[in-house]
DNA sequence: CAAATTTTGTGTTATTTTTGCACAAAGTCT
DNA sequence: AGACTTTGTGCAAAAATAACACAAAATTTG
């Protein structure tokens, strides 16, 4: 461990941190992974401790190539899941002066798409759990605008990137699909046109065809191209 | 001035910087705000003198109230140009480890919007220039990077926010309004259909309307209303 | 186990938006 | 004076979007 005070500026320095929003999805709601602070034992973490916060931590400024590696490596740390750094998308730094009641703290924050399914399992229960938006509870630091910001931009993102790709299994249906965009706009859409517009873009493989449909309650099974 | 090695932490801390990406437009090309590295003599400043460079500097970590608060001092002081905190628009941070020779920074980048003809006078002109987007030098650090992204970031909002604005005089024409779109975008336009596009959006409002015309070459002038 | 309810797939038409295209007059340049 | 450039204007075709109903399969309910 390092010594106390064994690093020194001529001018004063910020502490940085890169925190995390990850989203999943159920196939109902979305979903987001968030860890419960102060009960790991790291020095500097008195703050807040026994809130919900998202994952994140401090930059290491002597051996992190980015932040993005920073959120990555922590990520890991504090909840399990495993995500590159080329797979988070920095959206916003937060750089408030009275921010983090410790000391000055410039977070650089970052969001993430996840296949629920194939990441649950890796999520350390211990420290990390994923809650509906809807029940998500008041959030430690400015964590809460963080989360809000985040959703905002990805709401802008699905209009030009394939959101869906990320968020859903390797295998899905138009329903499912559908109710991803419509969980993320907080609109609805009609069913019909919804499918017309996908099939037009061209970006989905029919699985299941050899059965006669016309009426039907098991839906198609779709997947992604390319 | 601060005492040498008078701030110590625990752990090793970057510097953060604010740096600006300052548009105008003078009717017929892009222009951004580029200053001349080392002129100045402060003494952290010591890497890439005499090589031009966006205006940015230092968070004061103790009275900065954020990074927007930063670039705009920054900005003031380095150019002489006057722009409120609240109109940077903060789009990307860089954090790459070697990016700076001297020590880990991390800056977080803006850009801004500016009615050249009212700020041309406020330019120190010891200190910064105007460049056209296709004379821009080779530029310090990593802000050949920043400049491209910022231009790529205006390229997508101004889909969304009226980037007219903010960069044309208050009073302006069609052409020159359509010349400014197609400069932002590398797109052409027809004219009659980004005419009527504009018309439809009813944020113009026709100036001098007295004149009876069909065929001129004098443009109609109009404002942006609201 | 029968009835009611929910869920799914499918196609056409009307509306709106976008795109392509031509000419005549005013001003500028030579 | 003549040639050239710039500006304003409108309609028609094409594309994208939005509105809309029914029948069969699966599940739930009584």
């Amino acid at each position: 461990m390092a010594r106390k005070g064994q690093y020194t500026y001529e001018y004063p320095h910020p502490a940085v941190t890169a925190d995390c929003v990850v989203f999943g999805y159920d196939g109902k709601e979305l979903k987001v992974l968030l860890i419960k602070r102060g009960k790991e034992k790291e020095a500097s973490t008195t703050a807040y401790v026994g809130q919900w916060a998202l994952p994140g931590g401090f930059l290491d400024a002597l051996t992190d190539k980015n932040v993005a590696f920073t959120a990555s490596r922590e990520l890991r740390e504090e909840t399990g899941l495993q995500i590159a750094p080329q797979n988070l998308v920095e959206f916003s730094t937060y750089s408030d002066i009275d921010r983090d009641p410790r000391e000055r703290v410039i977070t650089v924050a970052h969001y993430a798409l996840v296949k629920l399914e194939k990441v649950q399992a890796d999520t350390d229960a211990e420290k990390a759990e994923w809650f509906s938006l809807a029940d998500v509870p008041a959030l430690a630091f400015d964590h809460d605008s963080i989360l809000s910001d985040a959703l905002a931009r990805i709401k802008e993102d699905i209009h030009f990137r394939p959101v869906g790709f990320d968020l859903l299994p390797d295998v899905f249906t138009l329903p499912q699909l559908q109710n991803l965009y419509e969980a993320i706009l907080q609109v609805k859409f009609d069913r019909r046109n919804f499918a017309n517009k996908m099939k037009h873009y061209h970006i989905l493989d029919q699985i299941d065809d050899g059965t006669p449909r016309h009426g039907t309650r098991t839906p198609i099974q779709y997947s992604f191209n390319k």
